[in-house]
DNA sequence: ACCTATTCATAAAT
DNA sequence: TATTTATGAATAGGT
């Protein structure tokens, strides 16, 4: 670059190294717009600076959508090694942040499945509930077969209560005819061995009149 | 740039927009490294060509822990101002367990939702559960009320099966009077305005035997 | 892939 | 921190 070429190694004087910071830095987000403008491409950048400090750039999108899309390229590998306790500070925020988006996962898909999806929940997110909802799927039917099993017999019920109106009117036919001959033999007959019959017949008619009712 | 001045749009021939794609896109690599170097700062760069390839750098360490790193500054949300690193490390320690045992016991409860209790949890994780359980309670109970309704009405089912027995009984019972009585009257008696009433009451029995058949 | 004229990026000074 | 300037680096278009 300028006024003498410029070694690749770390710049030792903080000051310095602050100046080629800010300056490359805007540099190369300059340079990955332009990419991405010019041969259409879709282009994120993060720079943590050597104190912490992020920088980010995502071109056509939120930088969201493109770990996503990343992610969906590169499904998490597991690797865990064995970490110095030295090293885990930084690594404990990583992951404490990982799991609690596991933990908001869960939660949202536990509200997903009881609330019925109301919630909004990403592709990925539902990628992970897929697998439970199979499983619930076996429980929805099973309860299915049940409910309908049971509204058909519903629907029988209504059959039998008509069925036993006809019955009570039949009864009370019966009921008078049987009383008619009665009266009539009382009136012009003598019969020796008569036994009145079933004329009280007060079986109890315990079926309470909302059985029906929704 | 050389040859020319570039016009900061997408290029339209589609070799032109190739072979720059591959210019600058090595270019802005070598680019993030250099900073990277000279600067001590982590960079992590995707770069999805137009037709979906993807090409990536991360500095010092591997993209996923970048991409960590990220999602635990950027929760998704406003970001946290600055943290010190130092004085988390052991509060991110204890975050973690207590973190990984609630995940534990929410995927321990989806389990147990969905598998109807299999797994064994203990007292601690059940009352964790238990939380979650409160808003299932209230589907729960919805779905409970319908069940009972119908089986309810399952039963009663029962009950007017056993009445209409009955009725048919009765019915059989004072049919039979009937007929005993008119024999009467026709053994024994001249009844000049007797009309026969209802014992050929054939009103359809439709019942089908199988109603209460599962 | 290589060349090279030209533009761009930027280190150091201010 | 911004501006200037001299210089090295990146690269567009051609081969």
């Amino acid at each position: 670059m300028a006024r003498g070429k410029v070694q690749m190694k770390r710049i030792e004087n903080p000051v310095h190294r602050q100046v080629t910071f800010c300056k490359r830095r805007a540099g190369l987000l300059k340079k990955a717009k332009e990419l991405s403008v010019l041969c259409d491409a879709e282009i994120g950048v993060f720079i943590f600076s050597s104190h912490g400090k992020l920088f980010e750039l995502a071109t056509k999108g939120s930088m969201q959508g493109l770990i996503e899309r990343y992610m969906k390229m590169k499904p998490t590998r597991v690797s865990h090694a064995e970490q110095t306790v030295e090293t885990e500070t930084l690594d404990a925020k990583k992951e404490i942040n990982l799991l609690k988006q596991e933990i908001e996962i869960l939660q949202k898909g536990l509200r997903y499945m009881f609330d019925g999806g109301a919630g909004t929940m990403t592709l990925d997110e539902l990628q992970v509930l897929e697998k439970n909802l199979e499983i619930w799927i076996y429980h929805v039917r099973s309860a299915k077969k049940l409910i309908r099993r049971l509204s058909r017999q519903n629907l029988q019920m209504d059959i039998l209560f008509q069925e036993i109106q006809l019955l009570r009117n039949s009864e009370e036919v019966l009921t008078a005819a049987n009383k008619y001959l009665q009266d009539k033999i009382e009136e012009n007959t003598e019969v020796t061995n008569f036994i009145p019959m079933a004329t009280d017949n007060t079986y109890p008619l315990t079926i309470p009149d909302d059985i029906f009712e929704c």
